[in-house]
DNA sequence: TGACAGAATTGGAACGTTCCAAATAAATAG
DNA sequence: CTATTTATTTGGAACGTTCCAATTCTGTCA
């Protein structure tokens, strides 16, 4: 049953040189004569031998175990599946390895599992942290010289690198464009008033009203849950306003989905009779009846990017936190009313 | 710049016991005193110890590093990444923690992957292998007893567990539904000829069609790429057949979706003037329009039974291959024309 | 009091690698 | 032919843990 594993002895031994010899043909050493090395190569490759990361990662420092961690806080989101496999390319292609887990939101869960990444020895962590994280909790792993990158949320304070897209940018150009097509009062719709991304996306809000000259009101700001029933319920007191919108950016897809149905339950049509306009183009978001117009912001590219920018301190062996936002930009279909042949089958209920 | 890491060795100086009993702590033995015990983590906590898993697993086999290998195919796809949290529900209650990598269908990269991941010294592996893959390509790694659980696409030929959904059943249901709505003409639309799974999804379509008493047709199994570019082939194909299908049964979601727009495309309303059946129940399936009428398989379900098995397996030491299929069930939209609103019974076009 | 059992603790040795200083071999210079 | 490089190779000594056998400490019992 057990099988006795082929160490870096078993090769020496065969190949008839010193442990340190094959050592150094494992590191792919310039020093080892051109003969040796493919004899060890050779040996290595008749023995089948595997190499032994942990043992390696006893001496040498923590930053060489090429694991990189990857935290998410909803994988059933194919927004941060995306995420995911951007960070995998690249981490990939530098040779590292991924450690995945998601917490579903769950702070506890992100605790337990950054614990047990840090257990393993990861050399890097990227992390989209779950709602209401404390930014202390990163403390520990940069001050033991682990690199973190947190993307998607910010964590304002902690000592960090972050990358996030431009939630401001992207808002203004949302409600730039609904202005275009002549909308006046325009409202914004869902999300949760206490985190960083709301802030952002409110400024942008904010700013795009005021840039056109039209008064901020603070009655046509509704916040709800950031999701599809989210966004029922906010059209719904939005709809009971005295002076009514008749268009609204939301916080994201999900919550401009909810607007939708909300306003068919009340036989508007979304896009003809109302303008909608959501937030990360989700795929979902381009099948849909009326297909979403929103602002997108390529989670994989995320991923890439902040994949890239840790590896980059893991190299440099020094964490400076640097911030990054990406640039968004706006996917025009046809819930905003600008769409193509209007309403193509969408015939009323 | 560089912290000397805290070991267990300077716990034992601090607490003034000797570095074995910090390490009979630390695995929760019952030999230790309940006094020394206390002191003993007050003291870890004091100097933030971090437990170095790799020093650990050094000494003791690789069954108990407790990472637990997941290689999915396509991570982007929800079904996958849905999968992944159904395993890694199960991983991590267990005190694992999940290595998730991505293949992107690649074989290289596949191999590449579990590579890796047996050089970090895995307990398990849970693999979505990638399209063609090799039998053989799992050898080593149950050879040195490291336990290996196929899912969703089986591996035949392969000693190794494995975790399918049922298909034939899946499909056979589906083919009775659509005979039970009045149709005799009933097509097998799309996936590769050269795939277990499309042979047992083929394998009951067959059953269902001549448990109906219809003949079984071969002009009417049309294989495509599993796509919704291949749907829109497949639909083109079996409009153009001489003895015109009135429904279909598609190998997959994607080829379904691909179906209703050759459909539209050629002014037929899916649902109304043809009745579409897919299978796998992506989230997709029931936000579209019209609302698709699929065979439910429960990724998440499968990652957790997927785990289970394989955590059964380290536990026990002992690799026996299994085959699980787990049940399916057809969920009854309106692409099939049973919806509701009962439209049209797919009258012969 | 001595023997003995049980409970609690403890010093190495071992795991498979890398690193360092030092040894050897080969080549070149003086 | 010795001294000096230069190119290879090589034995330990780590790294942080677990395991084993052995030890110390407390009582208990005859």
């Amino acid at each position: 049953m057990t099988k006795p594993r082929v160490t870096v002895i078993d090769i020496a031994k065969a190949a008839g040189v010193s442990k340190s010899t094959v050592s150094l043909v494992l590191q792919g050493s310039s020093l080892v004569n051109e003969g040796t090395r493919s004899k060890v190569n050779a040996v290595m490759r008749e023995l089948g031998y595997v190499y032994n990361r942990g043992a390696a990662n006893l001496r040498q420092a923590s930053a060489k175990s090429r694991i990189i961690g990857v935290v998410v806080n909803d994988l059933t989101n194919s927004f941060f599946a995306e995420l995911a496999v951007g960070v995998d390319m690249v981490v990939q292609s530098a040779g590292f390895v991924q450690f995945l887990s998601n917490t579903s939101e769950s702070i506890d869960r992100q605790r337990e599992v950054v614990a047990s990444m840090r257990e393993h020895g990861i050399s890097g962590l990227i992390v989209s942290p779950a709602r209401a994280t404390d930014a202390a909790d990163f403390k520990p792993l940069v001050a033991a010289g682990i690199p973190v990158v947190v993307v998607v949320r910010n964590l304002p304070g902690a000592k960090v690198s972050s990358i996030v897209s431009d939630n401001r940018a992207g808002m203004m150009a949302a409600v730039e464009h609904l202005v275009g097509l002549g909308h006046k009062r325009i409202a914004f719709l869902g999300g949760f008033p206490d985190t960083a991304v709301f802030d952002d996306r409110l400024a942008g809000y904010r700013s795009g009203i005021e840039a056109a000259g039209l008064g901020y009101d603070e009655e046509l700001v509704i916040s709800s849950a950031p999701s599809r029933a989210g966004g029922v319920e906010a059209i719904g007191k939005a709809i009971g306003l005295g002076d009514r919108p008749t268009a609204a950016v939301c916080f994201n897809d999900a919550v401009a989905f909810g607007v939708c149905d909300g306003l068919r339950a009340r036989r508007l049509e979304p896009g003809a009779d109302f303008a909608v306009v959501g937030f990360d183009d989700v795929i979902e978001a381009q099948a849909a009846v009326p297909a979403l117009t929103t602002v997108s912001v390529d989670p994989q590219g995320i991923g890439r990017r902040g994949a890239q920018m840790l590896l980059k301190q893991i190299n440099a062996g020094k964490a400076e936190a640097e911030t990054v936002t990406t640039a968004v930009r706006l996917v025009v279909r046809e819930s905003c009313g600008a769409g193509k042949a209007a309403p193509a089958r969408a015939g009323r209920a």
